[in-house]
DNA sequence: TTAGTTTTAATAATCGTTATTATTTATGGA
DNA sequence: TCCATAAATAATAACGATTATTAAAACTAA
């Protein structure tokens, strides 16, 4: 785990951190662009997926969508708004998938798992209600 | 819900229990051509979501990669190989999931969920094994 | 039968991502 | 310090999956 930590690698991760939030590889490029401006889009996607790689950050494949990367790479699940894509961190018990069952389904070796909650987030809630007003 | 069953989507719809898989989009395009030959691939995704959309199949959306309809309409989870991608249906208990926490997240209407179990089939795991026998 | 609607085939366009390549930047000895 | 070489970058082309466009064909209902 030899990993040089380039100018651009270091910008990457401090604007993902400081977002708090799942951000895009493009998001994260137009963020990176205020202080490299020269930065290319391919050189963000390369060092997100060597810095989750790393152990850095964490990837997300949500749902045939585009990939969002992660600040906070403890292990928990997610909550993903169907309207506007948007995903948040989420803490909730595990239990009841630690069973015996889950170790081994139809011959498969397991990994491990995602869970996705979906659902529609407060700020879509309240668009779709002002809607319905007018 | 007024569907027109056209010859395309009978044939699609057919090709697709038949296969008793997690088909993706091309993958049924090739054999609904043998009965079809001038069917078009856009012909194909555009039904394949109509159908989806009408409740006859259902669409798989897996981690960032590519979607794959299911012929099993019935509420049920997935576990996919992380080696060659392969869906399986999958019938474990639910229990612990339908907790009150889940109802709502952060502020969220929860609509439902998506759990995968990830892991390696048995034949990529035969194979993983014949390759370190060389 | 005909006018209007829906669906189709063919194909162009788009979107997210990865590959290529020439150039730049770092690194580790002589 | 200088040089060889290795790694990383910017720019951009290429790619794979999917969606949009459009003109033609197939239905449907008066």
């Amino acid at each position: 785990m030899q990993l040089r930590m380039t100018n651009q690698r270091e910008i990457i991760l401090r604007e993902l951190k400081k977002s708090r939030q799942h951000l895009s590889a493009d998001e994260l490029y137009d963020k990176v662009k205020k202080y490299m401006p020269r930065i290319s889009l391919a050189t963000v996607y390369r060092n997100l997926e060597i810095l989750s790689e790393a152990g850095f950050i964490g990837k997300l494949e949500i749902s045939g969508r585009q990939k969002r990367f992660d600040y906070d790479v403890t292990e928990h699940d997610h909550v993903y708004c169907a309207v506007c894509h948007r995903v948040d961190n989420l803490n909730i018990e595990r239990q009841g998938l630690h069973t015996r069952e889950i170790k081994s389904v139809k011959g498969y070796s397991v990994t491990g798992y995602r869970l996705e909650i979906v659902g529609i987030c407060p700020a879509c809630q309240k668009k779709a209600k002002q809607e319905k007003k007018k």
